[in-house]
DNA sequence: TGTTAGCACTCAACTCGGTCGAGTGCTAAC
DNA sequence: GTTAGCACTCGACCGAGTTGAGTGCTAACA
């Protein structure tokens, strides 16, 4: 048996009717839909075919029939037709987000809330890491006599700080003085450059050496372990408004994920480009979220990919208006983060 | 008709038990209860007074009674012994919470989960608002050539930044020696004093008085304007475990209380001394909430109060319970962010 | 040979009546 | 004042019956 043209008519009209009422679908109502010219019947011989190749399953023998992940997979690799979000909305969209776009962490928290507005579905956003980032300004700010603040500033304007201890016998006009030709050496070098030139910097300025190093060593863990506070949650209750989460339990488990920082960041890895990644089901990974589809997408400032942001649905989710408002986002928020200068 | 001794202790047998089991209470369950001496008729007829009086409900004829809102009033205000929190437990907060002094943030976010895991609510922390700090260390960092970023250290190594537009003209330098100036006059002030000094500095110093206005201004509004990201939430998910929250609707509504920074900030406002404010039901002035308490405590950084903690709870929680948490871990937060030297 | 009408069959969802049991209020006796 | 006893109430639960959406199969049709 093999697909053909009318199968997969089929198999899409089912899908896009599934996705409007999470009810399985039966036969006659397939045959009523316009674009569809035959009668239940021979749906019906089409759909036991569509059973049979794993694209469909029936949840009891006098019930219609469901997509199966493998019937989503084809639906998104090949049925579906990405249409534009329509101008006003990108309008819209547009205006909410530059108006916040002074400090990083608001414009992200922003993003997100447009996209679960826009999409009733979750979003997530994992803020520009450390690593993908480059040095514009490091400054050592005194705290108290052994303490100081290492802010780094980042392109894009992205801020870091940790508080890093200091050596005794270091004024504050030294920090500047530390900080001013640490700014020179590694402006513009990307982090992951940075740990050879501090190796060479500690082996050529004996003096301070103990600063820079415990400075060296906040940097690598800042960029080894990603920061909790890095990952930003939009709409998180909005999952609890669709039939499939009405079950206590199992929105009490979707939310957990939300709640672990790690799993966040596990399902929105992956998937390098600059295109959306869509992971139906099982193949995001995680059991907590095998009813989910997840759409991850990577935004960048200037020329370099600096984070991720994705939609968590159903996987019954609309994925043509999900897959466009994701990038549009990430294109506008790419733009954003690279107009500052 | 008046309230007696009797009276205090049925009701008092009613509460605890609706506490653990969420189930309407009846007269036998109460009789059957070690210290209370009275066959169900008698209880019954107790029970008859108490509704009358208004601190109990029928759901039906048929059911046992529910304690109303002037119940745990009662309750919480005459009825409660707040039991300290077992040693070893405390020893287990202690221990998780001073591995994470390091960033306010982490601290912060540790504390939340502390108080949701040892109390399976919901727990909400605002981060110390900047107008309730001291000005430790005020310093401008070049971004590019028309920006800088202003970062200013408080007390308890917390960290405030915005960025800031430089007038044209003005060097790294230049703004490294104003920013020590500023520091120099700034120092251990609290933050409400810094209008008026900003406001003599920029009379005496006309040179840089479009920086200085720049950077006032920008100090102003983060003290009235509330962060977004101030605001953290350990548990959110942890409200749908309870039979109160089974229902997808309600879930929801409660949810969305969370997502909402304003309406959080709203609900931890007010009550000002050290003591475990206690706010039940319709109290707290969020229809939302309506059948959620809120906990509420001050905690401090050295002898400033800088910031609020809190618990929401269904209005049958464990109070006594989530009062020593509360008071316990606030008592730590403060401890932990008074040491920062 | 592919399509369709017809028909028997399946099964969840809903409805309805009956039973059960937890709980109440009232009364009368202790 | 307290308590035992009893009639009553009412939600929860159970099982039988009905409904309706949907299927698979077969035979007829183009």
């Amino acid at each position: 048996m093999i697909m053909d043209e009318r199968k997969f008519l089929i198999l899409q009209a089912i899908v896009d009717d599934y996705i409007t009422t999470a009810a399985p679908v039966g036969s006659r109502t397939i045959s009523r839909k316009s674009g569809v010219g035959f009668s239940p019947a021979t749906i019906r011989n089409e759909m036991s075919d569509l059973e049979q190749l794993g694209y469909l399953a029936q949840p009891h023998t006098s019930a219609g029939r469901v997509p199966s992940y493998k019937a989503y997979r084809l639906y998104v690799d090949q049925l579906l037709n990405v249409s534009k979000l329509p101008p006003e909305e990108r309008e819209k969209m547009n205006a909410y987000l530059s108006k916040k776009t002074d400090q990083v962490g608001t414009l992200i928290r922003s993003a997100a809330a447009v996209i679960s507005d826009a999409t009733r579905y979750t979003s997530v956003i994992v803020a520009p890491k450390l690593s993908t980032l480059r040095i514009r300004n490091l400054q050592m700010v005194p705290v108290s006599d052994t303490l100081a603040l290492m802010v780094i500033v980042t392109n894009a304007g992205i801020v870091k700080d940790t508080v890093i201890r200091v050596p005794e016998g270091i004024t504050p006009d030294m920090l500047y003085e530390i900080s001013r030709m640490l700014t020179e050496q590694l402006a513009d070098k990307p982090i992951e450059a940075v740990r050879q030139l501090f190796a060479e910097l500690i082996r050529d300025m004996g003096e301070h050496r103990r600063l820079l190093a415990e400075a060296m060593q906040v940097i690598e863990e800042k960029m080894t372990h990603a920061d909790e506070s890095d990952v930003v949650i939009g709409g998180g209750a909005n999952m609890l408004s669709y039939p499939e989460y009405q079950d206590a339990g199992k929105a009490q488990n979707f939310l957990s994920v939300l709640e672990s920082r790690d799993k966040l960041q596990k399902a929105l890895a992956g998937g390098s480009g600059m295109e959306v990644t869509i992971r139906i089901g099982p193949e995001n990974g995680l059991p907590e979220l095998s009813d989910c589809s997840v759409l991850t997408a990577t935004y960048q400032a200037g020329d370099d990919s600096v984070g991720r942001l994705g939609i968590i649905g159903p996987t019954r989710m609309n994925y043509s208006r999900a897959i466009s408002v994701l990038r549009y986002v990430g294109m506008a928020l790419s733009e954003l983060l690279s107009d500052r200068k």
